[in-house]
DNA sequence: CATGAATGAGTATTCATTCAT
DNA sequence: GATGAATGAATACTCATTCAT
């Protein structure tokens, strides 16, 4: 009963599925923001918000399944940046603006990743988490070479990406902001030595 | 204090009203965020929601005339920062500190400040260019005696400002964090001599 | 205590004031038909909607007064016809083309005029049913001389005129349509013999 | 006969609801004109208020669907009209009298087909502007006899038509009203001949 | 008599989520 | 598993009319 005669295995569609609305969703949250409705996402992936809703259980779930496709991407960065910058200050900077990018793809999205670090947690509450921890160890290597003030944590830090993130959003934030505020978070992190 | 001991509220004057309107929202706003509808303050002030809509067109008029109401507060800051303050990084650092608690009156205000920095102009609108501006002066002093980066704006500080309230929103932002992030701006926009 | 020794008689304010707000809201009604609401036309005037409300009990009091200031007018007119015309054919047809144009002189007011005309009462009734008479009499005397159908009564045309009226505010008639409409009705009640 | 004696609406298929829909809509314009709002509808319909916005965008809509459901019935009674009736100006006629019918289904219906001919088209557009095509098919069948005026044109007499449905909302149109304006407005696009 | 604040039922519309088919 | 119809609370906003001042 489980296999079947047929030529074409039926069971692929559900993964196919997934994926494409994955995909679609992907560009709809690119393109407009995180804002829209589920129901516009279905309607464009072609399936019922049903089958949307079989996937993911929540808009957070599938903000995070879509976090999540990239965690192979982030961890590559991850490592390219430990095995190519010796510093750990330059590491830790690259790594903050992993994280900055990051938490850019989408208009709104720093918004329920904040909420992810609240109380209750959220699907995507693992994933930041998760990068909490990896900023904490780039930062107590920055800190054991006295290259990072001792009285800064990780999640600090990863906050402090998120909001600047955030401040993406706002039509003030111009080219000039874009590339100059990971520099001004540098610099607040740093040890004067550091400089 | 605000409304006598009758069940049903006694028909007062207009400016009554408007100011039991605006403590019962600060009240709201302070106790449950920015998020609720106006209705519901509406119904917590005991008027319908004409009255509320007679008083305040929208929401971020409402969240307008609450902020106003502590304009002079707020030039009173300054004036003070000004007059006590010889050294004008300490004073930039000081006013920003100000912004910061400012924005941080209610969970969530931060959104809507962003927002009036956009194309689309708001009922916060002018308020924060107002403060921008403000912004700007303190910065030029404090660049013009080579106490803060020359390459930072008053729009970019304001800005993080907002960004760093907005991280307050955050569980994950606790007392650690809220007196450590100014530091972190401070330090990010001071000149590596101004230490 | 009701002759003061004022030189100028604040008595003069009240019947000021309403003719005020009928010229103004002749004047919004012509403009924006008569849909809008009439906070905007007491707004307008310069008064309060309770000073309004004072001098009009509703909407359709209002435009009571707006057709009952016009009394006047449509009486010099039918004089006019009535004297100048002997062929009692072309005085109803007149009288007729004169009430097309009264109730066209704002967007929207053949409803309100056809609704007058029903079981309810309204303070537009009174005005309806002072033209349906004078409409009978132009009609009896153009029946007396044969030159209308036998079969028609001042109400129905008094009708067709209104709706007419109503007609024009559809995009699709045109000026053809404005002249044509009154001669198709002419054409309709006149009896054969007559054309 | 719609729907079973279940307290609970049963969760029915959709094209099931969407009759169920249009049933009660029919009923309740016919009962209380169609001024009504959806929420009422949809209450007495026993479905909440998006299920009726899934099926019908907005109230014009809704209309549209119930015209729509006639649309059978009217290219019968137009075929019927052709078939049976060899004199054009007796089809024309004809033609006329079945669309004050069908514009007089519900109290209030000539505003909206109005308004569909102006210059923001609506859902009911295309069936307004497609009786005006029939119109224009059997009045010029009608001029080519010479039995219509030349200056008439369709959209004239559609016009018209509408008019006269929209007298019928008042009380003082009577039975014999009904019966005299067709009569009326026949012989005023009739040419003298015709008579 | 004027004012304009207050009323509050009413309307259209949205959308995350559930559930019958 | 897929579908998409159904839900229904929620929200923003309007406006004719009343009534305290």
């Amino acid at each position: 009963m489980t296999v079947t005669s047929r030529t074409r295995a039926p069971r692929s569609d559900g993964l196919r599925n997934r994926q494409h609305i994955l995909d679609i969703a992907r560009g709809h949250f690119a393109e407009h923001g995180i804002s829209g409705s589920l129901d516009a996402i279905a309607k464009e992936a072609g399936v019922g918000p049903g089958t949307l809703y079989r996937h993911f259980h929540s808009k957070e779930a599938l903000l995070a399944a879509l976090l999540t496709a990239r965690d192979d991407e982030i961890g590559a960065r991850r490592d390219a940046i430990t095995r190519s910058t010796s510093d750990a200050g330059d590491a830790l900077a690259q790594w903050l603006d992993a994280l900055i990018e990051w938490a850019s793809a989408f208009d709104g999205l720093p918004e329920p990743l904040r909420a992810a670090l609240g109380e209750i947690p959220s699907p995507l509450t693992s994933t930041c988490e998760g990068y909490v921890v990896e900023t904490d160890r780039f930062l107590a290597r920055a800190q054991d070479e006295g290259l990072a003030r001792a009285d800064v944590r990780g999640r600090d830090l990863f906050l402090m990406a998120l909001a600047i993130s955030w401040t993406r959003g706002a039509a003030m934030a111009d080219g000039a902001s874009t590339s100059l505020m990971p520099h001004i978070l540098r610099a607040g992190w740093a040890t004067a030595t550091a400089r």
